[in-house]
DNA sequence: CTCTTTTTAGCACAGTCGTGTTAACTTGTT
DNA sequence: AACAAGTTAACACGACTGTGCTAAAAAGAG
């Protein structure tokens, strides 16, 4: 009956036009007009997807997760399911950017924080999963300092990404894992 | 003449009132009207100590800054400066929540950025130092390995304090130190 | 007390914010 | 062609933003 538009993609392109906004002009930067102009809407257009700003801010926080957790989950190796979460290009390290924005306004957002602490579980686990494959029985401690590693790792490639090369990160990632081992 | 007023200590005392609402509302939650009710001024009054809001927050974000390099002044033994760095305490977490919340806009403000650049420029030099007391001749890749830990430790504790606690944070650079070491 | 200068308070301005409402448009079905 | 429903656009509302400007209040100096 009507224009046939699949409200799903359109939801999609909504959230990716989010982060587009993120990149370029911070979180504050976000607002209904301004993330429809950048997806090519109306404001009156965009609240027929998104009810609030909120869920807007939600969904495309959401997005973020569903994305990594999917290519992390069809790497197999420790070394390639580290490199996974790693900025290692730029498309990664927007990813990453538009994480770290979302995770700090987390710490002011109950709804945010929910989708954040969720997700740090979920890769801590991942990291327990991968000390016991590196290094069977090692203390608990090593986990905590692998996922320590790889954030502080995540969040310099995003701050100084000329001199958090990917080849530094996957430099630094493999002389742990080396010394893991052993 | 007038009433006396040390100007410096009243921008001081603004400056840890942008702390307050950084803590209580995010960066976003901070504007000359909340920033001068939190300091007890009046807006117009507030406007006298600072001529543009971007004067509050730089002035702000410097204050951490020559806070934290104070502490890390007058710490001798390597495992007291890095414990300078962390957010061992609750107080030392909020100003590492507070600089987070910086950083991450610095990534969007230049002026904010220049001092971020700066700051890190220094804590590398700082790793650098630290790396070569412990274990001399290391290879460079030590240097960002333990700085990555540090800021790792840092966003943890930041985001999830029940996690990160004090006692984990030393741990597991004790544990890192100790593999330094050898 | 009177003067002078700093400090303070308050208002005005134009702009943006989130959100609600309403009308127009588009398109598949009857 | 006529209808119906999903989609879009546009405007209104009150609240808040940064900043400039003006007048009042405060307090040491003469």
């Amino acid at each position: 009956m009507p224009k046939v538009v699949d409200p799903e993609q359109r939801r999609a392109s909504v959230a990716e036009a989010v982060w587009r906004v993120v990149l370029r002009n911070g979180l504050d930067g976000v607002s209904v007009r301004t993330v429809a102009t950048e997806a090519g809407l109306s404001a009156g257009s965009l609240r027929h997807y998104f009810a609030t700003q909120a869920e807007v801010l939600t969904f495309a926080m959401q997005l973020v997760i569903d994305r990594v957790r999917a290519r992390v989950h069809v790497a197999t190796t420790v070394r390639d399911v580290i490199g996974e979460l790693l900025p290692l290009d730029a498309e990664r390290r927007a990813e990453a950017e538009v994480w770290l924005a979302f995770s700090t306004r987390a710490q002011v957002d109950p709804t945010l924080r929910a989708l954040r602490d969720t997700s740090y579980d979920l890769l801590e686990a991942l990291c327990g999963r991968l000390v016991e494959a590196v290094a069977p029985g090692a203390q608990d401690v090593e986990v905590e300092r692998l996922y320590a590693l790889i954030d502080g790792l995540v969040l310099h490639a995003v701050m100084r990404p000329d001199r958090a090369t990917p080849e530094l990160l996957r430099t630094v990632v493999d002389r742990h894992l080396e010394e893991l081992v052993h």
